[in-house]
RNA sequence: GCAGGGGUGGUCGAGUGGUUAAAGGCACCGGGCUGUAAACCCGGCGGGCUUCACUGCCCUACGUAGGUUCAAAUCCUACCCCCUGCA
């Protein structure tokens, strides 16, 4: 609506919040306003074929605006904070090259922060080795491999709980990578791009009794609109049910679903519950994170679009 | 109508005289999180007061009303409601 102005330049603009809050209806509008192109930051619409529970915009509702970061990587592949973070750095280059706005939209924390902060160096992640170690696990439990980290990395796994699978598996495969224990490595973050001192955060902070009662009535909705058919759709052509893509929300319950590990209707409830439980994670997450500017209500709200407006300008 | 089973905290569900504000699960609330993050982990959870804290105290609570007992969610009596079998 607006022709860009030159001091909304020096700005980066995230929009951040928990599922369902509106971010991306918030998102297009700031987009218009400030001659702005979107950048995804959410760790599931990164993937093509998954679509029904995502909740990524369809092009024809997206009024213009362009999306970056969104329906680009095949779900048979894990991309990671560490992948989103550069891509989006090069992204927003590319973005503010052509005298727009970058905006970022999305609930995933730990990307946000991973282009604020950037990790320390680490090699990309072995799946041969990976999938040994998830062997490990689902035979003997996760403490056999904390017991394992033990020996390689006492610090760390004291830091750690055993059951904490996801981060004792990755200290242990750190180390088998590198030779070196990961808790050594930890403080030798790089400095943070120039992007980061220039970011202004903007989280959303519905009601939460509304926010539950519409992450309930969207999850009847995808299973309404043939999220189960579309499920069963990737496992025909391949695709495996245990990736990253089909570990989302909607998906993963469907996949059991389909395993005959439970019922349909189970499904459904329980994909409510992941949602709800994830809603409020990403709230505690948003809480802590430094710089957080928060706005009340939900983004499709014309009033909360014109505050976050106006703290632009 | 008769026989049998049952009514417990937001919910499911243990508990059959004291060590029970009542196991455990779930919901809900809070926290953590450095290359799988829509992942994964941890804590709280009847109310009020007290201590910096370890703690301590009071009130309310196991369908309802009454009773037995030093002491009851647990035993007895009556009533209400639910389920199953017989008729």
């Amino acid at each position: 609506m607006q022709e860009n102005k030159s001091n909304n330049l020096r700005h980066i603009i995230a929009i951040v919040g928990p599922t369902a809050s509106g971010k991306s209806a918030l998102g297009i509008e700031v987009a218009l306003r400030t001659g702005g192109e979107i950048i995804n930051c959410d760790s599931v619409q990164v993937y093509q074929q998954i679509e029904i529970a995502t909740a990524k915009v369809p092009f024809e509702e997206r009024r213009g605006v362009a999306h970056h970061l969104i329906d680009f990587v095949s779900p048979i592949v894990t991309f990671t904070a560490v992948d989103w973070a550069r891509t989006a750095l090069q992204t927003i280059g590319e973005i503010e090259s052509r005298g727009h706005v970058a905006v970022l939209v999305g609930g995933t924390g730990l990307y946000l922060r991973a282009l604020r902060h950037p990790f320390f160096p680490s090699p990309a992640t072995d799946e041969d080795l990976r999938q040994r170690l998830t062997r490990i696990r689902k035979r003997y439990g996760p403490e056999r491999l904390h017991r394992i980290l033990q020996k390689f990395d006492s610090d760390e796994a004291a830091k750690l709980n055993a059951r904490d699978w996801p981060r004792v598996q990755r200290a242990i495969e750190f180390y088998l990578q590198t030779g070196e224990k990961i808790s050594s490595q930890r403080p030798l973050r790089p400095s943070p791009p120039d992007v980061a001192t220039r970011l202004r955060v903007f989280a959303l902070n519905p009601p939460r009794a509304e926010l539950y009662e519409r992450i309930n009535q969207r999850t009847d909705e995808h299973f309404a609109n043939g999220l189960v058919e579309e499920v069963r759709g990737l496992l025909d052509q391949g695709v495996p049910g245990n990736t990253s893509a089909l570990g989302a929300h909607g998906y993963r319950r469907v996949v059991e679903y389909l395993n005959g590990e439970r019922t349909l209707e189970g499904a459904i409830e329980q994909t409510k519950l992941d949602v709800r439980h994830y809603a409020k994670r990403q709230l505690t997450w948003f809480r802590r994170e430094a710089g957080v500017e928060w706005i009340e209500g939900f983004g499709e709200d014309q009033q909360v679009q014109e505050r976050v407006l106006a703290l632009l300008h």
